[in-house]
DNA sequence: AGCACGCCGACT
DNA sequence: GTCGGCGTGCTC
């Protein structure tokens, strides 16, 4: 693969310079360079620090604002590609405009600490060339080891336990007498790579011309900028970024694909091995420490080309990026919550920008952030506009539940049951999609209407009949469901209110008794295998009624549906969330848009309270470019993002007292100016979580204004104190 | 993130 | 009389 040199700057050969180490410290330490060494910017170096040694990286020069008496030697440099001045820069960036420590986000980078550690050879052991030494001593074992070595590979102990079926002994055994020796094998073995050169899926003519598109923008020298891929579901975006994939492949590129659920991924990397002949490298929380180490290795020395992850694959040091894509770019999975406060769509525009490559968002919602970047012409965009396949889009209705007739504890309106049952009896398959795990949201006590809630978090607790525990979803608190209130010890007085999608599937099958029932949520369904098996067996029409959380909604291919029902439509515009509107609209779109693929025309029934919300008209009327441009106008006008700034602040503790007090603290020293608004402190929506008491502030500032400053100096007036924790969100996605 | 310092309850 | 709880503060 071809490799630009590692831009590193000056070698530093005496003096000092300034070292980032992973930690969330406010900024950069001094180091002297001791005579003998020199460093350049990037470079890992070990470092002593209180006392333990640590590993960081050259970061630029000293700041020179300590006493020299105090500074320390650098201990030595690591044997470790430096980082590339991109990754730094974005580094840099994200720490600024997140207000985290930059020692925080290089945490995030350095995620593999035994990835600096030096490679470790690993013993392996191949047989000899024949003849077998006289004497030789063949047991029924030995035989086995022997065949099982017979191609001349190396192989390590592992694969032979596994293989041949023998252990370390005999192995021992055959290489004291001489007929097995051991290899010394590098553990740095490359991931496999794509075949760019392989020929792609046939292409409909509208996908071959954006396909061509991004292959130029991809294939230009030195080529960066972001394009929006704006695609109806089922149009076939994947396919068409595949060939930009290819363009960058050929350049001798890396590729970083950000996925918003690696839970997801099974059927993407399927369609990659088909496209390359090969699967990309995947890196995501749950691989394991030595393939982290692995993957985290050949991303530095520029050999895995292509890498598929979740947000924190953002942080990969790549050697020579060629093109970033982020796949369901509107998707609030890319949204951290925790610790650094980012979203992955942003920064990947950030990273993009540095590594000077193309960025591709994908999506058939795109977020109004991405569209008015378009709009205003600073993104550009290709457009697919057709469905693959010769499909339509599927029509959209309400359902009024006003004037339904409902029975208690009924959630299937009549006009969904007989459309459902008319397409049961034609032999297609129904999906009925509620976003409420569990069975029940909500136990009360029907004697004195006391509320099952969590003991940490002011939120009920959901029953799980499943798992047969009440749950809490914000802290995991699990409890036995009590047969008698424990408020005032009635005995079966406990009622479930409201559905959740296994009350649901209670309903539909005693509504449907002849349909086999899949139930779909992150519950019953533990990690993507089974995801994959589940949707194998709906292809397969094992399964006539699919039952759902928005697990379901996303991009999975259903050929047989036909009818998709939300059950509650509203359920996401509850709470005034700033974007439950557009994020209502991306979801229910998509659900609605499982149906109909292949030959048969889709419909979808949408229940709601409010059928003439903005949101329903318009998914009605599949009127997605109506809704965002009226979705615009009200941002716009209301002076919210993207024409506007907002940050959260949230104050957290134990002592509730302490809490709204640094609240009321950080309210009076709030920086007055014109076009800056302070809102609060206020409890959050979710005042408890996890026993620790929270109490929001929001600021809202024109576009003009930079915040960062602003909160930085407003915060430093009012530190802190009494186990009371500050937090900032810049740009906030959840309103909790 | 570690690790030390520092001030108040149950043990040898 | 000490061991130890984890709150606060520092690390070039």
């Amino acid at each position: 693969m071809a490799l630009d040199p590692v831009r590193t700057g000056p070698r530093i050969g005496a003096g000092r310079v300034a070292v980032l180490v992973p930690l969330p410290l406010a900024g950069t330490y001094d180091y002297t360079v001791p005579p003998g060494l020199s460093v350049a910017h990037g470079q890992f170096v070990l470092v002593p620090l209180g006392g333990r040694t640590v590993a960081g990286v050259v970061w630029g020069a000293a700041e020179d604002a300590i006493d020299p008496s105090r500074l320390r030697a650098i201990d030595s440099v690591l044997d470790a590609p430096p980082m590339t001045r991109d990754l730094r820069e974005t580094i840099a960036w994200t720490a600024a405009y997140t207000l985290s420590p930059p020692g925080a986000l290089l945490r995030m980078a350095m995620s593999v600490p035994e990835a600096l550690d030096p490679p470790r050879p690993e013993t392996a052991y191949a047989r000899r060339p024949e003849p077998l030494p006289d004497g030789l001593r063949m047991t029924e074992a030995r035989g086995r080891l022997l065949r099982f070595l017979a191609d001349g590979e190396p192989k390590r102990m592992r694969e032979i336990g596994g293989g041949a079926g023998v252990g370390p002994s005999v192995v021992r055994g055959l290489v004291a007498a001489g007929a097995v020796a051991p290899v010394s094998l590098s553990s740095e073995t490359p991931p496999p790579v794509p075949d760019w050169r392989r020929r792609g899926a046939t292409l409909t003519t509208s996908q071959e011309t954006a396909a061509a598109r991004l292959r130029a923008l991809v294939a230009a020298p030195g080529a960066h900028g972001v394009t929006l891929l704006d695609g109806v579901t089922g149009s076939g975006k994947t396919e068409v970024y595949f060939e930009a994939i290819a363009a960058a492949l050929a350049r001798g590129r890396q590729v970083l694909v950000l996925l918003p659920e690696i839970a997801l991924t099974v059927d993407w990397l399927r369609r990659f091995s088909d496209r390359f002949g090969a699967p990309p490298a995947l890196w995501h929380s749950d691989i394991s420490r030595p393939a982290r180490r692995a993957l985290w290795r050949a991303v530095a020395r520029g050999e895995a080309p292509v890498v598929v992850g979740a947000r924190s694959a953002l942080f990969l040091p790549f050697r020579s990026l060629g093109l970033i894509v982020v796949d369901e770019e509107h998707d609030a999975g890319y949204k951290q919550e925790e610790g650094v406060v980012y979203n992955a769509r942003d920064i990947a525009v950030v990273r993009a920008r540095n590594a000077g490559c193309r960025l591709l968002l994908s999506s058939a919602t795109p977020s109004l952030e991405t569209v008015v970047n378009v709009g205003r012409g600073r993104y550009g965009s290709v457009r697919l506009a057709e469905r693959f396949g010769s499909a339509g889009a599927a029509s959209v209705s309400a359902v009024d539940m006003r004037a339904e007739a409902q029975a208690p504890r009924s959630w299937l309106s009549p006009s969904l049951r007989s459309a459902a049952r008319q397409a049961l009896d034609e032999g297609r398959q129904v999906l009925f999609f509620l976003n409420r795990r569990g069975y029940a949201p909500l136990t009360l006590c029907r004697g004195c209407g006391h509320r099952m809630s969590c003991p940490n978090c002011a939120a009920w607790l959901v029953d799980h009949r499943l798992a047969e525990r009440l749950q809490c979803h914000h802290c995991g608190h699990r409890e036995a469901r009590p047969a008698d209130c424990p408020q005032c010890g009635a005995t079966d007085s406990l009622v479930a209110c409201g559905p959740g999608v296994e009350r649901l599937s209670e309903e539909a099958a005693a509504a449907f008794p002849d349909a086999r029932i899949a139930l779909m949520s992150s519950d019953t369904l533990r990690g993507p295998q089974a995801i994959d098996r589940l949707l194998a067996e709906i292809r397969a029409r094992d399964y006539d009624l699919i039952i759902g959380t928005q697990l379901v909604a996303k991009g999975h291919d259903f050929p047989h549906l036909t009818l998709v029902g939300v059950i509650d439509a509203d359920l996401g515009l509850e709470g005034g969330d700033l974007r439950a509107a557009e994020r209502s609209f991306q979801l229910l779109h998509q659900v609605a848009g499982r149906a109909g693929r292949a030959a048969f025309p889709g419909r979808a029934l949408v229940q709601t309270y409010d059928p003439d919300h903005p949101v329903m008209r318009a998914l009605i009327a599949g009127d997605r470019d109506g809704f965002v441009a009226a979705e615009t106008r009200a941002r716009r006008a209301a002076g919210m993002p993207p024409f506007g700034r907002l940050a959260a602040i949230v104050v957290s503790g134990r002592r509730l007292e302490a809490v709204a007090e640094a609240g009321r603290a950080l309210a009076r020293a709030a920086p007055r100016q014109e076009g800056l608004l302070v809102l609060g402190p206020a409890p959050a929506p979710l005042a408890l979580v996890r026993g620790r008491h929270r109490h929001r502030l929001l600021v809202k500032a024109r576009s003009d204004i930079r915040i960062q400053p602003l909160l930085t100096a407003w915060l430093r007036e009012a530190p802190a104190r009494g186990g009371v924790r500050i937090q900032v969100d810049i740009d906030p996605y959840s309103f909790l």
